[in-house]
DNA sequence: TGTCCACAGGAAATACGGGGGT
DNA sequence: ACCCCCGTATTTCCTGTGGACA
């Protein structure tokens, strides 16, 4: 008996070893490719057509640097996966290898405010690209931050192309950072200076001040959301690379292609399905089907949001335990007694409970993840109130009270009604 | 028509933790 | 050891408010 499981499990090893339809995981996976390799698959991509127009602009705007001139700022507009951060980084990457044959000095840093980030440690941030200072968690003015980026780069000649990405992400003293950027770093420095800013918000310098917006002199070119075409291409690219082309039924890749670009676009969204697909044709030792698709496209909308909460403050997920668990008396859940949920549960996790005020305000987060909707509302003399609402499953409503018991560490327990 | 509920949500104050300089 | 600086989270205090109800 033992040995005809080691065997059948063996057999499931071998058969699985000899007839892979993944060949090479980290083409379906950014993160686990080398830049070196991202840019290569990028310069294909490109090469098929996609993004020439970006491109062309692109080049046209740095050309200066080529003439001994002064190129203006850029700020590049594009929602996320439209491939902004990897193509300016690719540009550049391209830029510095000319600059370097012809002996013109270029140098660039790329610095990524992918989540808010204040403007203290963006400057911060900034000062350790350059090698001018090390990484303070807080203590340290911000005038010597913004001293030391400057006495490093006081002597530098040639071009400093500073590439800010996710521009408006930096939080208090938005003006601060960019009256330091705009107005005086350049007056400054040898080297002349060549900002880029991404940016998923059209309207992103509407918040500078006036007296920066008035220096700050850009041209703006934006990224629009790929359509089905250029994911197809950038998906067969994909294909080709990571995967055994004979196990792909056909239609699979317009599907694909097709999903992406009705939801955001996002090329990054694209390439992931196709992930998931892939995983589970070979856990099912299929070939990867229409129907897969499907199931891998359910099975992400349905991780994205346990990942979320696992990844969460541990008030959030209190929250949302409270904003889940809650029963209302008549049809939603208001902040009042969600509020008493929340501290019953803080009472048995031995949580420290925060105010109802800071309670309100995570009620208001939830709402802008997605988790729940967070409507206020008046109901005459009875008062002002959020509705609280959910709109997911039952089954995806169970796993995320789960999941958030086992954060706390407590036993399964029975959902409520 | 006025009252009053049960909060919303803004602003300021406070607490706290981390770090530098002396 | 002490004080000062900085950022973040939270509390405290406050004014505002839409509409059911008398």
């Amino acid at each position: 008996m033992q040995t005809n499981i080691q065997e059948r499990i063996w057999a499931e090893i071998e058969d699985a070893a000899e007839n892979p339809i993944v060949i090479s995981h980290e083409y379906l996976d950014d993160e686990q490719l080398p830049q070196e390799r991202q840019f290569e698959v990028l310069t294909e991509i490109f090469n098929t057509n996609v993004r020439t127009h970006e491109i062309r602009t692109i080049s046209n705007h740095f050309s200066p640097v080529f003439r001994n001139g002064h190129p203006t700022h850029l700020s590049v507009i594009g929602s996320t996966g439209t491939g902004k951060t990897i193509t300016i980084r690719w540009f550049l990457a391209q830029i510095e290898k000319f600059c370097a044959g012809k002996g013109i000095p270029f140098q660039q840093v790329h610095l990524d405010l992918c989540c808010p980030t204040p403007c203290f440690r963006a400057l911060n941030n900034l000062a350790c690209l350059l090698d001018a200072s090390k990484r303070y968690r807080k203590g340290v003015s911000l005038e010597e931050i913004m001293g030391r980026v400057e006495a490093k780069l006081k002597s530098s000649d040639g071009y400093l192309a500073v590439f800010v990405d996710e521009a408006d992400n930096v939080r208090t003293d938005f003006n601060t950072f960019y009256q330091f950027l705009v107005k005086r770093l350049p007056k400054r420095i040898g080297a002349r200076l060549v900002l880029i800013f991404t940016s998923n918000r059209l309207d992103w310098m509407e918040n500078l001040d006036p007296r920066v917006k008035s220096c700050l002199k850009v041209r703006e070119l934006s990224f629009k959301s790929y359509d089905a075409d250029s994911l197809k291409r950038i998906l067969t690219m994909r294909v080709k690379k990571a995967l055994q082309p004979s196990r792909i039924e056909e239609g699979v890749i317009d599907k694909i292609a097709a999903l992406a670009s009705q939801q955001h676009g996002d090329a990054r969204k694209a390439v992931n399905l196709l992930r998931r697909s892939a995983d589970l044709a070979e856990q099912d030792r299929t070939a990867i089907t229409l129907e897969l698709v499907d199931r891998a496209y359910e099975e992400i909308e349905r991780d994205k949001y346990i990942d979320m909460i696992r990844s969460s403050p541990k008030q959030l997920q209190a929250a949302l335990y409270a904003a889940l668990t809650g029963k209302p008396r008549t049809g939603a859940l208001h902040t009042g007694p969600a509020y008493l949920v929340y501290e019953r549960f803080c009472s048995e996790t031995g949580l420290r409970p925060i105010s109802q005020r800071a309670f309100s305000d995570l009620l208001y987060e939830l709402d802008m993840y997605g988790f729940i909707r967070a409507r206020t509302v008046s109901r005459g003399r009875y008062g002002r109130t959020k509705e609280i609402r959910t709109s997911f499953s039952r089954a995806i409503m169970c796993n995320l009270v789960r999941t958030i018991r086992e954060t706390f560490s407590m036993p399964p327990g029975v959902m409520p009604l």
